[in-house]
DNA sequence: GATCTATATTCTTATATGGGAATACGGTCG
DNA sequence: CGACCGTATTCCCATATAAGAATATAGATC
């Protein structure tokens, strides 16, 4: 039963970010590191839990990971993606993710526009 | 995190048909059993599982216990009990305990019209 | 009070899970 | 080719889970 599977996904924390992030459009697991300020074990696993399952799909992009929801998502998949999107609209810590998602994309199109090269870190962006 | 504890519930086949068939109301463990063809002892646990989380309530009447839907279910799961009742509303095995549910239901009617005492089976009926 | 009925609980076994530390792997770049 | 980076995998541990058999419990009935 494919509904389960969905559920199964669905029970873990991590994972519930994981996905709620991706429905903002794809990103790499460095990336995801950031935005959940999780461990790369943790991520990369639970990323490779959803894959398996085929929640998410993954294309390599150079050295960077890059996961997506899948293209072509069941009637299932999307409508627990959407019921999750409403579920945690008010949810701090899902909307947190967001903030620094959003932060991250910011600092990346100030990349790519030329105007620094690199963030204060120091840390390679794969914009 | 009530979201995950709602997930966790849903991940299983047999709590995902009970609460499917408690969308139709309330029902006791013995109707379970005919309506899911499960044994006792797993229905039994299962809402026992439901019901510790909160997905459930149940009152005792005489003998039986009455599992129900929650009076005022959070907003989430409101949501997904509804995206569950879409997502199997073409699946085989989930219809097909409504159709059991409904065959008890009339069987429950009839005694309660005084049509019959008992079911052929004699099986003694909660109604 | 004895018995019956519906339901819950305990015990056991097999399996899955989540997390972290350490390590392996695939690509890139100098 | 060798160092390096991003990512995946392995190993280990603790904990949760599902299922069934057997047993216990609560309430009804005689």
């Amino acid at each position: 039963m494919e509904l389960v599977k969905i559920y199964q996904c669905l029970c873990d924390v991590t994972r519930l970010r994981l996905l709620h992030v991706l429905t903002q459009g794809p990103l790499c697991v460095c990336d995801f590191q950031t935005v959940l300020a999780e461990p790369q074990v943790k991520i990369s696993k639970h990323l490779g839990y959803l894959r398996t399952r085929g929640l998410v799909e993954a294309t390599r992009r150079g050295n960077w990971m890059v996961y997506a929801l899948p293209a072509k998502p069941s009637a299932e998949l999307r409508a627990n993606l959407a019921c999750l999107q409403d579920c945690v609209a008010e949810d701090a810590r899902f909307q947190r993710d967001l903030a620094r998602l959003r932060r991250l994309d910011s600092t990346c199109a100030v990349a790519k526009a030329g105007g620094v090269s690199a963030p204060a870190t120091g840390r390679k962006r794969c914009c």
